[in-house]
DNA sequence: AGACTAGTTGCAAACGATTTGCATTTGCAT
DNA sequence: ATGCAAATGCAAATCGTTTGCAACTAGTCT
């Protein structure tokens, strides 16, 4: 035993609840999830590419994107389309969150505001709504410190 | 006098403005101009394309992409990337605004939270940021009246 | 361990939205 | 009316993403 406890995450876990759902662990797949728990930044298809071929040259960037809509549809996976670039993906662990992005790094900072969430489902209430999900994103600069 | 008055919005406004600034008014722009300030709605490329062609068969879909990165640019329109589908346009007229967009029909309604747009700068001045833009879109369904 | 089969892969070609090069037109200042 | 930079239409190019297909495996059943 103890054979896998080196890994940053907790992939296992993924692979476990693949498991169950019928879906098969292969290599590819394995090695994405890996590099999803990893960091807990937001890439995009071609950087989850890049890393995985530094694993794995074999891995094809199709089969990239084939997982991200696989884990997608999962509900593992969070897609996400800021401003301008590609899609950007990040594994859904915990709390709902929002994010700020910075426009001159491309940094991304996530926050949460219950009282924002609040609002939202007050107004769509109002509008006769049921919020199925939500995109709240700001795009700014760090302050000038005077 | 007197020629131009049965134009829906107020197309004038704009031509001036964008002669004031140097920006040519060729026949396409101003086809354009009068479809965007026609209706409130958010039609994509293809849509003002469609409607243009009406006006001017000769009008490329090329001129349409060129002359809202045009308006953009200005400032004159917004363009919004809302889930899955391509860019949509719409005048800045008046007053900012967020989305509901309704997921069976594709229906965009509008809203506004004073309370809400407060909140996200409190939030982003905590963060030591400066708000650029945002954006804040809800997606959801009509609620099943029970 | 070997065999079987449906699911998965890599590759390249297809895709949809948007942009761009270029030769030809056009707005508009002179 | 003339001249020229800016704008146009067309087709080809680009970007991110998806897909068809033949070759390959994961998981299951001998
Ligand atoms: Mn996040
Ligand atoms: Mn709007
Ligand atoms: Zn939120
Ligand atoms: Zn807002």
């Amino acid at each position: 035993m103890a054979e896998n406890s080196a890994t940053g995450a907790r992939p296992d876990d993924f692979e476990s609840r693949l498991r169950a759902a019928g879906i098969r662990i292969t290599r590819p797949r394995k090695i994405i999830l890996e590099i999803l728990g990893d960091k807990a930044d937001h890439p995009g298809a071609a950087e989850i590419y890049r890393r995985a071929q530094r694993i794995d040259p074999s891995i094809s960037l199709a089969t990239v994107y084939r997982t991200m809509k696989l884990l997608e549809d999962f509900g593992a996976v969070h897609r996400h389309a800021f401003d301008g670039g590609p899609s950007r993906f990040e594994v859904v662990d915990g709390d709902h969150h929002d994010h700020l992005i910075d426009l001159d790094t491309g940094k991304v900072i996530e926050f949460h505001s219950e009282t924002i969430e609040r609002l939202q489902e007050q107004i769509a209430d109002e509008l006769g709504y049921d919020i199925e999900h939500h995109r709240l994103e700001l795009y700014g600069r760090k302050r000038r410190e005077r």
